[in-house]
Parts: C-alpha cells; sequence; structure tokens
DNA sequence: GTGTTTGCAAAAGCTTTGCAAAGTT
DNA sequence: AACTTTGCAAAGCTTTTGCAAACAC
C-alpha cells in the first residue's frame, strides 16, 4: 500500500507535506517529536512549516492512520505502527524504539481474559520499557 | 513513616510547601499535573506558587521520592508509588489510575527472565492501558 | 472551480530560571 | 548564623489558532 493509497483510505488529500511526514515518521524508528521531524524533513522541504508538522501529525492521529504515544519526554510523540506491540524508552537519547514480542503479545492478551475491567472502554494495552542506553551508538536488541 | 521522615530520609528539608505537596500527590490517585496540583493545594496555602510545585515535584523525582509517568496527556505527571504496578490512562477524564496485580508483575516478571535485553539498563517497566471511561462518575475496577 | 490545506505570525499554554526575601536546622 | 528554599515575574519552551494564499481533485 503506497503512502498515497493511505491516505485515500483515510479521505485526507495527497498534499506534498502530509506526504512527506508520512514517510518520514514511518521511516524513523525512534518516534521523534514534532520539532524533530520538522529538522529532519526541512532540508529536502524548505517551506514546510512547524505547525504543518504539528497539525498533520495530529490530523493522521485524528484519523486513526497513526497512534499517539504516552512519552516521559514532555512532548508529543507517534506512532505509525498500529499493530499492538510495546515501547522501549531510553533516558539518555530520548528515543521510544518499538518492542513487537509475538509472545509478549499473547501473555498479555491471556492476562486480561482473566480479568474483567468495569466501566473502561480499552483503546490500547502497551508495556512500557523504561532505561537507559548503555551504548548510544549502538541498537537496543531484545532477544 | 511520616512525610517529615520520608523528606528526611532524603535530606530534604521539611518545608510547609513541600510537606503539603507530598500530602497532596499522596492522597489524589489520579497523578493529576502540576496545574492541577497546584489549584488542590492553592485553597489552604493561598501563598504557595506554581513555579514551587512544578520545581517540588521534580526535586522529589530527582531523589526518588517520586516517578515520573509517561503519559498522553501532553503535561507533566509523577507517581509517589514506587512498587511495580500498571497505569490505567482514560482519555475522556485525563485520569492516570495505577493498576496493582500481583499476578500480572510475576507474569511481566517472567517473560523477562526467558528474554535478554542488550544495551539496555532497565529502571523499570510499566504496563498501560488506555481507554475511555464509560461512567465519568464511577471509578475503573479490575478484577 | 470548489473546498481543503498550508505557511506565517501571533497567541496560548506549559515549564524553567534568576534573584531577593523568608524559612529550616 | 549558614545555608536552603520559596514566591514572583520574566524568559523559554511547546503547541494551537486565524487567515490569506496555494493546492488537490
Amino acid at each position: 500500500m503506497t503512502l498515497r493509497d493511505k491516505l485515500a483510505a483515510v479521505n485526507l488529500k495527497a498534499t506534498h507535506q502530509r506526504l512527506t511526514i508520512l514517510a518520514a515518521i514511518e521511516e524513523c524508528h525512534t518516534h521523534p517529536s514534532p520539532e524533530k521531524i520538522h529538522k529532519i524533513i526541512k532540508p529536502g522541504n524548505p517551506t514546510i512549516s512547524l505547525a504543518t508538522v504539528y497539525n498533520t501529525l495530529e490530523t493522521f492521529a485524528r484519523v486513526g492512520l497513526i497512534n499517539k504515544v504516552a512519552s516521559l519526554s514532555g512532548n508529543l510523540r507517534y506512532d505509525p505502527n498500529l499493530q499492538a506491540h510495546g515501547h522501549i524508552y531510553c533516558y539518555n537519547t530520548d528515543e521510544i524504539i518499538d518492542y513487537y514480542d509475538e509472545e509478549l503479545n499473547k501473555v498479555i492478551i491471556d492476562f486480561f481474559k482473566k480479568k474483567k475491567v468495569n466501566n473502561l472502554k480499552i483503546k490500547n494495552i502497551t508495556l512500557n520499557i523504561n532505561g537507559d542506553k548503555l551504548d548510544k551508538t549502538k541498537d537496543v536488541i531484545i532477544k
């Protein structure tokens, strides 16, 4: 599915800005803040404005193309990955890294099969792992 | 352990403001923003300033008396409960509610016993459950 | 062509800082 | 008395808004 198709599927016009922002957030796997996304795309797209990055990300989240992410960083963060997965937050690099593990998903689903959550319509369940990267130049790997 | 003792244990002087703020955050189980804490304590403590609430919460977090909490709300949130537990975030009330379950803790610990996390010094693992409260006047209950 | 989207600049909201006055031990 | 902490106001961030110009379909 192309980026154009994704926008069409949610009835958003395929503007250059939207295509650029969607591409950037899908490519960068640390869920950067709007400010950082703007810095990433600005060189190749000098007229794109920071307000448009903010507004566009919020639009994408509103129509369900991406999700808002809970963050310890104090600014807004978004995630283009819509399937169930966890997040690793690194205090010392401010990165939010996806953590997908089929077994973890199963463990969580199994747990909530046994529990009753009253008075809440659950939208999403995420495991957050917070810590410090030991070597900032390398990736965090869970296996 | 009294609030004074808790402050003494981390070498913070027991000022009226710190005692008030610590009491407020321990009493209120929805992890309110600094702004909301200020509103809560202001009537009984008219001279307490919002900046002091911000600074004091940050000081508490720095010395480990409370934790910062990942949040979808876009502002700072703190948690005085230092033991392992999860959080329920309600989009429609902006509340962050503690969710303690011994079995859940065990399930998560067991899971990570089997996994190796490379290049990360884990500080904390939290399960986040996000959704909408069905009846805003009542509590969310998991059993 | 019509209605939507963008850029810009300004406003609004949230958090931190600097410093004199007040408080703690 | 020595040192720390607070209140206030200002500064510094982050995010949203209003509106004319530009764009997608």
